[in-house]
DNA sequence: TTATTTACTTGCGTTTTGCAATTGAAATGG
DNA sequence: CCATTTCAATTGCAAAACGCAAGTAAATAA
């Protein structure tokens, strides 16, 4: 319905209508690489996306098959958000934006141990943040 | 003025201040991808930017160093724009972006030599894709 | 000298965002 | 138990961004 051009769709469009606006992919890079699952720990980046803002990007991502919302067994209040594998596949691309933003922005905050590892053994830098990830959600 | 957090900026964060929106990475794809140059072949993209958006990206990607405005001397209307090194660097993050959404993007219309080759010769693609771009802006 | 091309700008209605307050369900404390 | 707190949102509203159509100025073409 919302998409007319579901066929030939241009790969650069189709990452965009996933996560290209400026707050999804700052949920994912918490939830990837900072280890955070639940909707209080996502709230505290230091960026303050606000609650209502959270909330719809959840339930986007999740519409969209980057993550699964679950519910805690022990309080059924807390929901935590587990990464799926499409999710997980964005680490070089996070990867490779962070390498570029080390390169031209002067004030960069990039944990310089990351980004030397990355530079010297890329692939498997990724597979570790992966199963970092993968390993928290269970 | 705008950004108060000058230091310790994440790498992600400020990717996003400069390219994270839905347009102006469309507009870096032709530049870099298509070989389009001028205002009005940036305006035939298939996404249908609007000329007032298209206007004020062109005019923030100028303010962040990633294309330079240029008179054609042969015709002092037609202004073509130049892509910085800035720019091509981001050349990695776009390939890298389009393997994900081939993965996943059923639809996708990724050509797949690029992709083959992306594959096999990363480094090498990445070097012909930058050296193309800056040939045809001379 | 009139028409056309090029690269925008302006005006305006619609959509999205950001902020604050509120809600409802579930757990916890007294 | 019953009141309070925690958690994950939702709601209401003002402000900002966006999308569309029309208009403008400078340069070239006819």
């Amino acid at each position: 319905m919302s998409d007319l051009k579901l066929e030939n769709r241009c790969p650069i469009d189709y990452a965009l209508e996933v996560f290209g606006d400026r707050w999804t992919l700052i949920v994912l890079r918490d939830l990837m690489l900072s280890g955070k699952r639940h909707y209080r720990e996502l709230m505290t980046s230091k960026e303050g996306i606000a609650t209502n803002i959270l909330a719809s990007r959840l339930k986007k991502m999740e519409a969209d098959g980057l993550v699964i919302r679950k519910h805690k067994p022990e309080d059924k209040r807390q929901v935590f958000y587990e990464l799926t594998d499409k999710a997980l596949d964005l680490v070089p691309v996070l990867l490779e934006i962070s390498r570029w933003s080390v390169i031209y922005d002067k004030h960069t905050a990039a944990p310089p141990e990351l980004m030397r590892r990355y530079q010297e053994e890329p692939q498997q830098l990724i597979a570790d943040l992966q199963e970092a990830a993968r390993v928290r959600q269970t």
